[in-house]
DNA sequence: TCTGTTGTTCCATTACTTGGAACTTAATTT
DNA sequence: AAATTAAGTTCCAAGTAATGGAACAACAGA
């Protein structure tokens, strides 16, 4: 299998994990819990397996079924993460900086990393109001229209990136959105050249970032910075000066991460 | 080794997915990633199986292998985690009853849930600074030693209560902590009482609180909400006349969940 | 270079998952 | 209230995937 492939509904080889993954994706992934009976249309199993299935996944809390029959994500699923982004070494190498672009900016700052064709978001550090957690953190979003997504892409060896956008399917957020791999492409070059991004309203409308790439030297980790605000008040200008600060902050990140992780990555 | 309900090697009836998970509680709860060798040491399987059980999570982005061969929790639980996050019913009725009781207090706010002898925090609201995300939330504590966990634990019925009891083990963390069954069954029968908990400095050394518990009619949801904060600031003279307020806005969020959910639960 | 350690692959045996069908329970209609 | 349909659960023979011992490969230290 492909490195960093991970298409959509690709059968995995991870048999019985894997068919059990697919459930818990689709029920985390609904807009509302699900009853047995819309989960065994989509999984498109047979009944049987089915609700042993769902049955394991209960047992262990990775699901919960309320008393109406209905299946919701499981409380057990927060408890892995919180461990898992407690100790994550990316973000407690990243994190100072972070704030230290927060402060300099007073506007939020992103710490996100590419995994297949997303940006999970490890870390966020807002201004004024305090944070609502989870509302960006751990969230996946796509990577070819957000700052971080196109800052991480132009890392990508050629052959990889190719191989990437053509697994893309391109949702148009706004106006701005890129819908062909074709500009796309040709933007992340642009990136790679100039060392930062630009998300001119392309995810959301009214919210631009600049970003920055961060890798570690064996590449296992690709992601990057963003400083993200209104447009209102950040002007392509400002985003432009603002791009010295956070190659600044992506360096100095890379340099600790070297330090604490050893030379040799 | 083990923190503290989850107690070792407890085989259970879910296959495949047991064993798999027994691995993911392995890697999350350990304070540092894991060579191949640790693990397997810890798992006490054979090495063959181990790798394929361990090359499978990591596959499906359960578990990360950085390139000195060790294991870390992966950040797919992060997605799955923050989406559960988001949606979860009791969370999203809870919230604004405690931002209201964080304003009326100006200390920090919990929400909690008992899940077999954990409590899991579900939602945190702080004053002045940014909250550090799943800094709390996400966590599991121990219920016999915060005052959500001994204000669910006295939502039990009798029988369960015992059962339960009898199954802790009690980790001193500090000078109050309780260290035996009976005199807990004690405090929790005062609380069942009462309607309301205090934990005094029981957890952590200078941080007092008050509690309510919450419930579901069908008994689905057991937990509670609490005020807490350093004891200098919080007399226990405070913290009575806080009971006050705590238990408020407990009977408002049970009634936002009757209304919500159906009289029916 | 040798040697012990760590990590990976292979394959016959074993055990778990599979999925059809029968069954129970709940909801809806007559 | 009885009949009918839908929803959810249990069962078991058959097939498939997991198991684990052993052999193999990669690596580090002496």
């Amino acid at each position: 299998m492909n490195s960093n492939g991970e298409s959509t509904a690709q059968t995995r080889e991870t048999g019985t994990l894997g068919k059990l993954m697919v459930l818990l994706d689709l029920v985390t992934h609904a807009d509302a819990p699900l009853r047995f009976t819309d989960i065994l249309a989509l999984a498109g199993q047979p009944r049987g397996t089915l609700h042993r299935q769902l049955t394991h996944l209960v047992e262990e809390g990775l699901l919960e079924l309320d008393g109406d029959g209905r299946y919701a994500p499981g409380l057990r699923l927060l408890d892995f993460a919180a461990r898992s982004w407690a100790r994550n070494e990316f973000r407690l190498i990243a994190e100072p900086h972070l704030r230290d672009l927060q402060q300099a900016t007073g506007e939020t700052v992103h710490l996100g990393v590419l995994r297949g064709q997303s940006i999970i978001y490890l870390d966020k550090v807002e201004g004024r109001q305090p944070v609502r957690m989870y509302s960006q953190i751990g969230n996946a979003s796509p990577c070819y229209c957000t700052g971080v997504g196109k800052a991480a892409l132009s890392l990508l060896p050629a052959e990889s990136l190719v191989d990437l956008l053509a697994g893309l399917s391109f949702t148009s957020f706004t106006a701005s959105t890129h819908v062909s791999a074709k500009t796309l492409l040709a933007e992340i070059r642009e990136i790679a050249d100039q060392g930062y991004a630009f998300d001119r309203e392309e995810h959301e409308a009214g919210i631009r970032c600049v970003a920055a790439p961060i890798w570690s030297e064996d590449r296992t980790f690709m992601g990057g910075i963003s400083i993200t605000g209104p447009a209102y008040r950040l002007s392509m200008e400002l985003l432009h000066q603002w791009s010295v600060p956070v190659q600044l902050a992506a360096a100095s990140i890379m340099e600790g991460m070297r330090v604490r992780l050893g030379p040799r990555r």
